[in-house]
DNA sequence: TTTGATAGTTTCTTAAAGGAAACCGGTTTC
DNA sequence: GAAACCGGTTTCCTTTAAGAAACTATCAAA
């Protein structure tokens, strides 16, 4: 294989778009937080809000229907007094893991190399 | 630690600021077709342009200059006829590669876990 | 019956990302 | 001298992401 070629770019391509799946699950400002938020055990709406400084209502709603529609987090209503709503991360959620790892140790040595 | 404290939210939020630069180094549209293109060997502007479909010459330009800051790339001018310009990954920027690795295995298992 | 809590949704506005097309400067071949 | 090649930059426009603030529905306690 010359190194000028395009080496089999259908593979290559479903490569790219496995990656691109991946990133865009984890894309926009408040998925990690959030994740992060939830990989300690469930919380209720009210708490994420509180616990994830600066986020907005509607942006903690929208990313958490994202979140379930990816089957990463689970949403239970609750039949209590007032109506509460509790999420939490899905075994596949938690799969997520590993990844979440590298960004992380990789993000952080990257960090001690910019500042020297 | 009960489940609903926040477990060392300084340590916590150093851990998305982590993941959060490794994610805005690849963020955007075309880091990954042009670091997945970079990683077979060392190519020029023009080359980069005529392998990465759909790519227009204005992100092209943008998005290896970020990469080429963030000390991923290697950008080389050539005195040759016209002036010809060879772009490669640098050895940091081969330091990705388990991190994309890791993002193209489980967006792979994603993408058959949702089509069934 | 008014107030407060919970879990959102709606509306409006701004900021950032991305694309298409034209342009530019140097060099070289016709 | 005209046209072409290379590696971009500029301009203009559209789309998407995000934030702030107000609003909604349901229930329960005071």
């Amino acid at each position: 294989m010359n190194e000028n070629d395009k080496p089999d770019s259908a593979a290559c391509s479903a490569h790219h778009m496995a990656i691109r799946d991946t990133m865009d699950i984890l894309a926009g400002k408040w998925k990690i937080p959030i994740i992060g938020t939830l990989s300690f055990g469930k919380k209720r709406f009210m708490v994420l809000i509180a616990s994830i400084k600066g986020i907005a209502a509607k942006m903690l709603s929208k990313e958490l229907q994202e979140l379930e529609l990816n089957g990463l987090v689970r949403r239970t209503v609750l039949d209590t007094k007032p109506v509460t709503v509790e999420y939490e991360l899905t075994e596949y959620g938690h799969s997520l893991r590993p990844i979440i790892n590298e960004m992380a140790s990789w993000g952080k040595q990257h960090r001690e190399r910019i500042m020297k």
